[in-house]
DNA sequence: GGCCAGGCGCGTA
DNA sequence: TACGCGCATGGC
């Protein structure tokens, strides 16, 4: 059990924002597995409460995955002085980009293509029971499974993974877990490379387009500046920054190049947010 | 029952 | 370079 200091931080905002997706809120707390390790959140005031089935001598992991030591502050100076974006980050301040391991995000969102974000849940639930490892877990509590490895998953047929509700994703995540098993990709040397360097070696990998590279450099390396565009960016920047054009896609990835500055990840998470969020129900459709 | 979901790959022009 | 379509599956 530890605590962290964590201001400005929204933590029930961040965990369902639709960038990772295992964690479950249970009786006041966010229980997820961060580095092969089963951990409940719970925020408290201006903190964040941390308790691990086991002792942990160093939370560094933790920290690192929730991306305690990022000044948002700095970062909202940086973002363009424009309605949308002002009133995005007035939604939701303490919205936060976490840094996941590169190969769980990256089989993550193989699986999210025209799926919404509470059928991912459940397919990567599927993943994780059926193929993960089990994990330590508090006395009494439900068992807790790994993400499976991508070597464990590039042994798999494809009707294993059919049948964890995958679809015609079956092929593309099997396909890509064999490319990194035969180390036709290594996600381990993506790390301070350049971006566009980085995101042509996700493109080589079966079931990534640029929307879901920019997911990946995003959310598992930190790539300031990788700014996936899906569908409801896509409605974000035509109604809120094109209203009444109709701008096409290419278009709209070029503008979110250029208009929203050095950590424009940040921005494509808040307006993200924001259009999921406003006019009440979250959730599909507006 | 029709439409949509944190898309991608492929064929076509 | 830029469409259009099919691909599984489930929620509303």
């Amino acid at each position: 059990m530890t605590e962290f200091l964590a201001l400005n931080y929204d933590l029930a905002a961040t965990l369902a924002s639709g960038q990772a997706f295992r964690w479950r809120f249970v009786d006041g707390g966010w229980e997820g597995v961060v580095a092969g390790r089963w951990v409940r959140l719970r925020q408290e005031a201006g903190r964040i409460r941390a308790e691990a089935a086991e002792p942990v001598g160093d939370w560094a992991w933790l920290r690192h995955y929730l991306q305690l030591d990022v000044n948002i502050g700095k970062i909202f100076e940086t973002f363009p002085q424009d309605e949308p974006m002002q009133s995005s980050v007035q939604s939701c301040a303490g919205l936060r980009l976490l840094r996941q391991e590169p190969w769980e995000c990256l089989a993550s969102f193989i699986c999210s293509s025209t799926k919404q974000i509470v059928q991912i849940q459940q397919i990567i639930a599927l993943l994780c029971r059926r193929f993960g490892d089990p994990v330590a877990v508090p006395e009494g509590h439900e068992p807790v499974h790994s993400f499976p490895s991508f070597g464990r998953m590039a042994g798999l047929a494809e009707s294993d993974l059919r049948e964890c509700k995958l679809g015609f994703r079956a092929p593309y995540l099997l396909n890509s877990a064999r490319k990194l098993r035969d180390g036709e990709v290594d996600l381990s040397a993506l790390h301070g490379v350049a971006l566009d360097e980085a995101r042509a070696q996700l493109l080589q990998l079966p079931g990534v387009g640029l929307k879901i590279a920019d997911c990946v450099l995003l959310f598992g390396y930190g790539f300031q500046q990788a700014f996936p565009v899906d569908v409801w960016i896509m409605r974000a920047l035509r109604q809120l920054y094109f209203p009444k054009r109709r701008v096409k896609l290419p278009r709209l990835r070029r503008f979110s190049q250029t208009h929203f500055g050095p950590h424009s990840g940040y921005a494509q998470q808040y307006l993200f947010h924001y259009m999921r969020t406003k006019g009440r129900a979250v959730g599909p459709r507006l």
